[in-house]
DNA sequence: CGAAAATTTGACATGACTCAACTGGAGTGG
DNA sequence: CCACTCCAGTTGAGTCATGTCAAATTTTCG
């Protein structure tokens, strides 16, 4: 076990975003996360393994993913520096999982468990409505990814991650960007040659 | 105005299937929810508009979906009896919307206004984790529809869709699961005929 | 420096779309 | 209750977006 503190005032400030934190909820907080970290290519969540921890990221990238029968990768999601990570259905139901989370650079994360969450409703239930906005925003969030999936070709799809995580471009590699959109890397290739006339 | 009582009833025994609802709760439910008919092809929310309602359907089917630039309709959610259907992002920004729903059959509903939800969590806190919860499956649900969309063929999605939701095959015009799938009704009628067999 | 991974490029294959024509059933007005 | 219209569904022919596979090139990193 090792020292929290610093890690945890990051996290508080995040939550004080949405809320004044009482000094009892920042303690809670203090005593209910854990800092844990990975290194590159290191697994946070293996496929077939319960997802036992909610992770909040402090520094790094991770990416949450998929292989599908044909064996590609299927990209969910990135988690950068204060965003959250994990299989919410394995988290809940307590069931295997079907994804995988794995590191795309040396990371930080603070964890909570389980069973610390719901001590943590109990106690401050205040941390429910933060979780519910904050999983509203979530929802706001993929359902905008899954309109743009539907309803727009590989090449727009390029063009909007490109114009709303320009910060990403040079962070992650285009293997790894052509799963999340969707496509194959021959095929973002191919893109980017002709967008960036 | 007319009698909440026996539609808020079925709201209650929605609600109480998460938590058991004290009786101020549920007053609070009764309250706070209003009933309201609409006729088939009636709009609920028009894009422009803001989504001033959280929807809950007692009877009746409705889609929400959006309408690109090319004009082709992307429907994000079909809602029948005992689903919501709102557009989060507008109605919790109080932005307008870029989403239309409308009513596929004569439907009934119950609505709750924006200020009135505030309302309720502020008196009945307890709603922020009903709340957080469906938020939570909300999410796990379209996270799963999301990677299919992006993983497997239509034909694949068709199979999907037709084993997961079959009571909808036979109660939703094949054009409209076609907007669903993602691909064109053309398409669809293809796919049926070949997998039919 | 050398090996492995990422990216690019080429040739070809295919899933899905477009547009247009045809069919059949449901609703509507006289 | 018939005639008419309109929309959903089907089918065909041609096209385009994207995938597949294989090879060449560049970059990364131990």
């Amino acid at each position: 076990m090792e020292d929290n503190t610093a890690a945890t005032d990051t996290l508080i400030n995040y939550f004080n975003t949405f809320f004044a934190l009482t000094a009892e909820e920042k303690e809670l907080v203090v005593s209910s996360f854990q800092l844990r970290r990975y290194r590159k290519h290191q697994y946070v969540l293996q496929e077939g393994n319960n997802c036992q921890h909610f992770n909040f990221v402090l520094q790094g990238c991770l990416r949450m993913y998929q292989i599908d029968t044909r064996g590609n990768i299927h990209i969910l999601q990135f988690a950068i520096e204060q965003w959250w990570v994990n299989d919410l259905h394995s988290f809940h139901k307590n069931i295997a999982s079907n994804l995988n989370i794995d590191a795309l650079e040396d990371t930080q994360i603070l964890q909570i468990t389980y069973q610390n969450l719901i001590d943590l409703y109990e106690k401050a239930p205040r941390f429910n409505q933060i979780f519910r906005v904050l999983t509203e925003n979530a929802y706001i969030g993929i359902q905008k990814r899954l309109l743009l999936n539907i309803s727009s070709t590989a090449e727009e799809r390029y063009i909007h991650f490109a114009t709303t995580y320009p910060y990403l471009l040079n962070r992650i590699s285009q293997v790894q960007i052509a799963g999340y959109l969707g496509v194959t890397p021959e095929f973002l290739s191919r893109l980017r040659k002709k967008t960036i006339k």
